[in-house]
RNA sequence: GGCCCCAUAGCUUAACUGAAUAGAGCAUUUGACUACGGAUCAAAAGGUUACAGGUUUGAAUCCUGUUGGGGUCACCA
């Protein structure tokens, strides 16, 4: 049992044994002790004065006094105002050290039975993924993997965005300017190439809109009439009624995309499950709609548009159907989550969008609960802030924008000028080489971006690139490496320390490091119930460090006393093991050597 | 204007359900390589947690108001 949950335990015993009396769970509330105090963990105790009615400092000794004569496991105790400090015997930490080593499945919860959906990436086939897309990727993929570690199934889903206006605007510029230019024929990427085009589009369009102004048409008419928006407008058309030479350019072009975005996922290390298409579920909901209208909650107008009225909740009234009787955004959201949740039964649905979206994912939770949806409760909106740059938000219109793969290669850039400097690894091979500076470069920028709370605005600035030291990726990589490279050492010496669960004295930054090891399933859980990965980085950097300070006065190789020496070894191996698993949550590997 | 989110050291940021002197990293200053990995460690300095009230034994955290920033309120997605 954690050393939390027994203080706990015990100190329920004692209240009732000391003062006859109980106290609901939430008045027990344990801390780890701060440093500059004596002991290991700190119990509050002013919520338990109603029921001892003594002073904080009288009450605490009590109870300290009482766990200390009747517990083999608390070895002393302290104090300080209104805080309790416990310190635990040497022995305790021993045993509890050596069921967290022996723990083949430490920090995977146990299986809940539940399915949980996420969403995420969701990108549009007209440009390359950037910076904001990156932040979805990785807070998608890491909290995917975080709901897994906490025992739920976990279903990664794919929303593409291949219709609409927007890719009309690449298909007629590629058609007018592109001279049949292809990703072979360029050596562009797809996405980017279809990015291009989509730039060009905007480009004609403005000079047309500007040509009519000049003519003495108002801005706004102007922008209404330019002529290759009225083609675009003509080729979406065309496309919904199934043209077969725009469905074929249609095809050509997304799938140069495709492929497009799957090198960049493949670079990003994320994946699946399953991949939806908006040409193919633009249609659904429409049922819904129709639902909605029998059960007297939705409205037609007369032009033949639907709305749902959802001022009496505080807020606005909800296009769903357009007088022309096509669908919006809405209307296919709506009939893709009824989809999803009986296609396979999920417990839960999160969606892994940006909170400019906040409205619209309340909108549709509201909406379905309407319809009668009880899973409508069971929908979640991890709803993540921008990413601005150091001038401010990104701006295609001004080229602010960074491009993922651009970021992704200067960060191989500079992970490989760093490491040639340092000159450790100058006998790996080429392909190790390199495998490394994915691996360190991947590392930084996702830990830079996950380490931060989802909810909020991030800033980004791309000049200064990321740093390798301090509260970053590499510093947990390098970490890991030095211990992989001690234990290399003790494998060579042929120490075997793996089963090594001896009775030996523990210094106080060893029980600090066996309390951090200790407390990390219950930070999965924590991270868990909050969706949020960051929590997961930053316990990891916690280990890291605590690491790095112990390692720096403990030359665990020159140890003499064998029993100690393993013991050390082994409390190292189960550090490295511990910071593989919480790293590998956030989709970053570490490195054997680096 | 209505609704929602945010505000912590020069910068980037922590702080689970309210708890001890608000933790880190970067940058700045200083110290530690005859090393089991210096991409390290130790130390100094840096804070009225935007502001004003309130609740509480106790508030960065909860409530009210103010200021500043962002988002959203499309027959766009």
């Amino acid at each position: 049992m954690s050393p939390d949950k027994y203080i706990i335990e015990k100190t329920k015993e004692a209240v009732a044994a000391l003062f006859g009396a109980g106290l609901p769970e939430a008045s027990f509330q344990v801390q780890v002790t701060r440093k500059e105090f004596e002991g290991d963990y700190t119990l509050v105790v002013f919520p338990l004065l109603k029921v001892s009615r003594l002073s904080p400092e009288a009450t605490g000794n009590a109870i300290g006094e009482w766990l200390k004569e009747n517990t083999e496991e608390i070895a002393g105790y302290n104090t300080v105002k209104g805080f309790l400090n416990l310190s635990f015997s040497n022995a305790y930490w021993n045993s509890l050290f050596s069921s967290i080593a022996s723990d083949s499945g430490f920090g995977q919860l146990p299986p809940t039975g539940k399915t949980i959906m996420v969403e995420f990436s969701s990108p549009n086939t007209n440009k390359p993924l950037h910076l904001g897309h990156i932040r979805n990727n990785l807070l998608g993929w890491s909290v995917s993997r975080l709901l897994e570690a906490n025992g739920h199934k976990v279903m990664k889903v794919n929303l593409v965005n291949d219709r609409g206006i927007h890719i009309c605007k690449s298909m007629l510029a590629w058609l007018k300017l592109g001279h049949g230019e292809t990703p072979e024929t360029s050596g562009k990427k797809g996405d980017h190439l279809v990015g291009d085009y989509y730039v060009a589009f905007n480009n004609m369009y403005r000079k047309e809109v500007d040509g009519l102004v000049a003519g003495g048409m108002s801005r706004e008419e102007a922008e209404k009439n330019a002529p290759s928006l009225k083609e675009a407008q003509d080729m979406l058309f065309r496309w919904e009624n199934g043209d077969e030479e725009v469905v074929a350019l249609w095809k050509k072009m997304n799938s140069w995309v495709y492929a497009g975005f799957d090198k960049t996922y493949a670079d990003l290390g994320i994946s699946f499950d399953r991949t939806y298409y908006e040409s193919q579920t633009y249609l659904l909901g429409k049922a819904l709609v129709q639902k909605g209208l029998d059960m007297g909650i939705f409205e037609r107008e007369a032009d033949g548009s639907v709305w749902c009225d959802l001022t009496a909740d505080g807020l606005d009234r909800k296009l769903l159907l357009r007088g022309d009787g096509t669908s919006v955004y809405i209307t296919q959201d709506l009939g893709t989550a009824e989809q999803r949740f009986s296609e396979y039964n999920l417990d839960e649905h999160i969606y892994v969008v940006g909170n400019e979206q906040n409205y619209h994912f309340q909108v549709l939770k509201l909406i379905l609960k309407k319809l009668g949806f009880a899973w409508a409760d069971n929908i979640y909106h991890l709803s993540y802030g921008m990413v601005e740059l150091p001038e401010g938000k990104m701006k295609s219109r001004e080229g602010t924008v960074v491009d993922a793969d651009d970021l992704l290669e200067k960060m191989y850039n500079t992970a490989r000028e760093t490491s040639l400097e340092l000159g450790k690894i100058d006998n790996m091979d080429e392909e190790g080489q390199k495998d490394l500076f994915r691996t360190i470069s991947l590392g930084a920028l996702k830990y830079f971006i996950i380490k931060v709370d989802p909810k909020k605005t991030m800033l980004f600035d791309p000049k200064e690139s990321i740093d390798f030291n301090g509260n970053t990726g590499p510093f947990i990589q390098y970490t890991h490496a030095r211990i992989k490279s001690i234990l290399r050492k003790a494998d060579e010496r042929n120490i075997s320390y793996m089963s090594a669960v001896a009775d030996v004295p523990l210094s106080s930054k060893e029980i600090r490091l066996i309390k951090l090891l200790d407390i990390y399933p219950g930070k999965v859980a924590e991270a868990g119930a909050a969706y949020s990965p960051a929590v997961i980085a930053n316990y990891a950097y916690d280990l890291a460090k605590e690491f790095n300070q112990y390692y720096h006065d403990t030359p665990v190789l020159r140890e003499e006393d064998e029993s100690l020496l393993k013991y050390r070894l082994r409390l190292l191996s189960v550090i490295a093991e511990v910071l593989v698993k919480a790293m590998d949550i956030l989709g970053i590997r570490l490195p054997e050597r680096m």
